[in-house]
DNA sequence: ACATGTATTATTGTATACAATCAAACATGT
DNA sequence: ACATGTTTGATTGTATACAATAATACATGT
């Protein structure tokens, strides 16, 4: 066994525990439970046909998670996240993007980068013929395979963690499709970075990509830019 | 509720779960138990005076923290860290110590601000006088300060848990060399930067100071903090 | 001796019973 | 009306009983 993944994920998922823990983050994810609702230890086992015991234990390691908080001997509440964590979020994955950026450089395969060079391609093709959908689609992948390229469990697993909170406000944090193009830009500017090589380069260009991210999702308003897309744009 | 406290600490110290899981968390960490060894629900139990109940909630959260691995059906070893993963959680940190630094800059009070430079002053006391007890203690502090004065309650959890995963390979680092003057040195640059409002400037040495911490405990052969079975399997 | 199938045993997974705690409704005295 | 104490019900916390699983030892046939 290695010790690489040192923050384990929930690999669990035949035994009752495992269901409802991933049923519970799912829910909570996609907004089916409001935010500071009261989650009730019976309710829960009955609506999923288990007992208490998976369900507990699913608790305990949704409150790690940071999804739900546990207050002793009253209840389990789903927590909010606030405009300023969204911000810190995306502050934090500023430098570990950048950091996620800078290994790839140095351990990228030749098959990764050769993905990288033709999501690029791709994504400026559906940038023109405004395929929304396809671009999300890549522009997600883009940042998996730097993330793999990384060769870095730890950093993957921390930058996957981040994502999963900002897929919880994209109701209401959504970045208009405008940033498309622009994104993608700053794709193939990494991209080529990490191609020549140039490791400083590709982590500051990771870097203020994200934080370009952030910006252009303030601008277009933290509240009420909403969206049917499952997808979020332009990160 | 501030919905600020995304992750969770686990608050509840007084009930027999959370005991269970702050004293295997300690012994964990202090290398009570050794690396993948097995933990018995019943054993611990018995030896907290506790059921199974409490004790599997705890291992619950422990495989979250990724202090232990749960297989399904088969049982909780306590997980090693290799050397690569304590060189990939010194770099993460740098990156986020070094934004703490910034937003320290950005958000510190004056109370902070003067335990700080009383830090530093203290520091050079000490270290002249050879009081590597204080010295240790101090230099948690210098950055717990710093984190605080971050005021970004998800930033400040990121870097309490990887400095968890620090203490299990640190221990004498700071004591037996003479980085001593050297990382208090490097403290009190950080802090003059930070009290001359000067962000970048305390961004880029708290970076750097972590990545000298890292070298000097390289230098100084983290070989022996270690287990050999992950030497051979690692790099 | 070897492979294979079958108890045996230990351990985890789950359900349930009971204790402790909290909150709201109610009652009581002023 | 108000504050305070008390009862009641709901909910979580813990212990325990039972089921499922995995590893080991054993037995059997070749």
């Amino acid at each position: 066994m290695s010790a690489n993944d040192l923050k384990q994920e929930v690999t669990d998922k035949y035994s009752l525990r495992g269901r409802v823990f991933n049923r519970l983050r799912e829910d909570i994810l996609s907004g089916k439970y409001e935010e500071n609702e009261e989650l009730r230890e019976v309710a829960i086992g009955e609506e999923l046909g288990v007992s208490r015991t998976p369900v507990r234990e699913a608790f305990r390691q949704l409150e790690l998670e940071g999804l739900i908080r546990i207050i002793p001997n009253k209840g389990a509440y789903v927590t909010g996240i606030s405009e300023k964590d969204v911000k810190d979020i995306y502050m934090i994955r500023s430098r570990l993007e950048g950091l996620a950026a800078r290994w790839a450089t140095e351990h990228i395969t030749l098959e990764q980068l050769e993905e990288m060079e033709e999501n690029v391609y791709l994504a400026k093709f559906h940038s023109e013929k405004g395929h929304l959908e396809q671009l999300a689609e890549l522009d997600n992948r883009f940042h998996e395979v730097m993330y793999e390229a990384s060769g870095s469990k730890m950093l993957e697993h921390q930058l996957r963690d981040f994502h999963q909170y900002v897929l919880r406000v994209r109701k209401k944090t959504l970045a208009s499709a405008n940033r498309g193009p622009q994104s993608n830009l700053e794709h193939e500017q990494i991209m080529m970075a990490i191609k020549e090589k140039n490791a400083d380069l590709a982590e500051q260009l990771a870097h203020q990509h994200m934080i370009n991210a952030y910006e252009n999702m303030v601008k277009n308003g933290l509240h009420e830019a909403y969206s049917e897309s499952e997808k979020r744009i332009g990160e």
